[in-house]
RNA sequence: GGGCGUGUGCCCGAGUGGUUAAAGGGGACGGGCUGUAAACCCGUUGGCUCUGCCUACCUAGGUUCGAAUCCUAGCGCGCCCA
C-alpha cells in the first residue's frame, strides 16, 4: 500500500474528473486502507479506441499505481442490448462474432494502459446470460418505471414520441448487476454513464452491500478542439496512430485544452500537472514549451521516450524548419513524357494520392500548395518536364510530403 | 387514409423561367502571420484531355427556344386531421 494520505489520494484521483458521488464515502473507503475494487464497464462497440476512450482507462491505472485493483468487464451480454446512453434511437444491436472481435481489440489496446499484474478481466455474459426467468424478475423489481423513465434520453424520447424498447429499460439494471456480481467500491465511466452508475448504486443498497462511488469523466474533445473526440468528426487521436502522427495531432489541439489534455490523457503526475497550470495561468510557462512535454508524454506513454523525442525532432523539421522528412512516402512516378515534351503534373500529384482530383490539384498549383524542392510551383503550371521531377521532393500544404523515385 | 407543406453543393441556407457551377454563412483546404495552434488578413471550395467541355439543385417523365425555378407521378421528411 502506498505510504500517503488517503486525502491526497483523493486529491489524486480527482484530478480532471467530472463528479464523485459521494466524495465522503470514496474518502471513508480509501481510510479504510486496503485496495478498492474499481470497475469499468465497456461494451465492444468500438474496434479502434482513441485517447478519449483512454481517458476512463487512465483513470484506472491512476487506481492501480496507488495500490488499488481493476475489474474490467468487457459487457459483451449487455452489448447484445444496446446501451441507451445518449442515444435518440434504438442502438443496433450486435451479433455475437462482432462482439467478440472487438473485444479483442479493444482488450489488446487497453492493456497498453492497465496494469496487467493489478486487473481482473471479466466478461458479463457470463452471469448475465444464464440469468434464469425468477432471478431477472428478481432483478428489475428493484427498479420502478418512473425511477427508469427519470434518466434524460428515455424521457426526451418518451414525451417525444420516440420509441423506446422494452429490452433498453434493461440496460441500466443489468450495468448495475454487474457492480453487484464483482462487489465493486468504485465505478467509473464518462459523464454520460452518471445515471448507470447511479442505478449500480441503488441496487447495491437494496441488495444490502454498501453502495458504490460513482466516478464520472469529461468528454475529451477532439483537435478541432470543440467536439468530442470521435472517429465520425475526424478529430481523434488513434492509440495506433505513429509516433509522428500522434506528435503532431497533440501540437494542433488549442492551447486552453492542453490542461485537460494533462489530466485526462497524459502520464503526468498531478502534482506537476498542478504546477503546469499554475504556471500557465501566471505566464510563467511558454504554452508551446508546456505542449511539446504534453505531447512527448503522450507519444511515450504508447511507444516509448526515444519515438517521442524522434516525434519532436519530425515535428520541428517539417513545422519549424520547414524540412523535409526523411520518411516521407516514396511514389515511382511514370516521368515519360506526352508528345508535347511535358508530364501532366496535376494528374500525377492524384495519382500518388496527394491530391483528390486534378481539378483540386490545379486548385493548390495555383494557390502556391505545391512545392517541388523547397520552391512553390508557379500557377498554371500543370504540365512540367520530366527532369524537373527527377527524384524530386513533393511537399503538398503543410502536412503532404513525397519523395518521387 | 385525408389535408397542407418541404426536399438546393460537405453542412446550413438564398434563388426572379434565360451570364446560375448556382447569393450568403459555416466547415474544409491553400497562402501570409505565428509559438504548433488560436485570432487576424488573402484566396479556393463539382469533374475533366481546362481560355473549352461534361455533369449538377431528391428520382423519373412532361411543358418550353430555354427550367433549380412551371406541370405530373414516385420517394424522403415535417405539421395538422382521421
Amino acid at each position: 500500500m502506498s505510504p500517503i494520505t488517503p486525502e491526497e489520494q483523493l486529491h489524486i484521483i480527482k484530478s480532471g474528473v467530472d463528479t464523485v458521488v459521494p466524495e465522503s464515502l470514496l474518502l471513508e473507503k480509501l481510510k479504510r486502507g486496503g485496495e478498492l475494487n474499481i470497475k469499468l464497464g465497456v461494451d465492444p462497440t468500438a474496434p479502434d479506441i482513441h485517447l478519449g476512450h483512454a481517458v476512463p482507462l487512465r483513470k484506472l491505472r491512476q487506481f492501480q499505481e496507488l495500490g488499488h485493483h481493476v475489474t474490467l468487464i468487457i459487457g459483451d451480454g449487455t452489448a447484445l442490448i444496446g446501451d441507451p446512453s445518449g442515444r435518440n434511437s434504438t442502438r443496433p444491436q450486435l451479433t455475437r462474432e462482432q462482439i467478440a472481435a472487438n473485444a479483442k481489440t479493444y482488450v489488446d489496446q487497453a492493456f497498453k494502459i492497465l496494469d496487467p499484474a493489478k486487473t481482473t478481466l471479466r466478461y458479463n455474459s457470463e452471469w448475465i446470460l444464464d440469468l434464469n426467468m425468477e432471478s431477472l424478475l428478481k432483478l428489475i423489481s428493484n427498479f420502478t418505471v418512473a425511477r427508469i423513465l427519470e434518466r434524460d434520453d428515455f424521457h426526451k424520447r418518451y414525451t417525444g414520441g420516440l420509441p423506446i424498447s422494452l429490452h433498453e429499460f434493461l440496460y441500466p439494471v443489468m450495468q448495475a448487476y454487474d457492480s453487484v456480481v464483482i462487489k465493486a467500491d468504485v465505478e467509473i465511466g464518462g459523464s454520460d454513464q452518471l445515471f448507470n452508475l447511479l442505478a449500480g448504486r441503488e441496487l447495491m443498497e437494496k441488495m444490502g452491500m454498501e453502495p458504490q462511488v460513482a466516478l464520472t469523466l469529461p468528454l475529451l474533445e477532439g483537435t478541432d478542439g470543440v467536439q468530442k473526440m470521435s472517429k465520425s468528426y475526424g478529430n481523434y487521436i488513434g492509440l495506433t496512430d505513429a509516433p509522428n502522427d500522434m506528435f503532431g495531432k497533440v501540437m494542433s489541439i488549442p492551447d486552453e485544452l492542453m490542461v485537460k489534455y494533462y489530466r485526462l490523457a497524459s502520464t503526468e503526475d498531478v502534482a506537476a500537472i498542478d504546477e503546469i497550470e499554475r504556471g500557465l495561468a501566471a505566464d510563467e510557462l511558454h504554452p508551446n514549451k508546456v505542449k511539446r512535454a504534453l505531447a512527448r508524454n503522450i507519444v511515450a506513454a504508447y511507444y516509448d521516450e526515444e519515438a517521442a523525442q524522434a516525434a519532436e525532432a519530425d515535428f520541428d523539421l517539417k513545422f519549424k524548419d520547414h524540412g523535409f522528412p526523411e520518411d516521407a512516402p516514396t511514389y515511382a512516378a511514370d516521368l515519360t513524357p506526352g508528345e508535347d515534351g511535358t508530364v501532366y503534373f496535376a494528374k500525377l500529384l492524384v495519382d500518388a494520392g496527394v491530391a483528390p482530383s486534378v481539378s483540386e490539384a490545379r486548385r493548390l498549383i495555383d494557390g502556391g500548395g505545391v512545392k517541388v524542392n523547397g520552391e512553390a510551383v508557379e500557377a498554371k503550371r500543370y504540365n512540367v518536364e520530366p527532369a524537373f521531377l527527377e527524384d524530386a521532393k513533393i511537399q503538398v500544404g503543410k502536412k503532404k510530403f513525397l519523395r518521387l523515385v
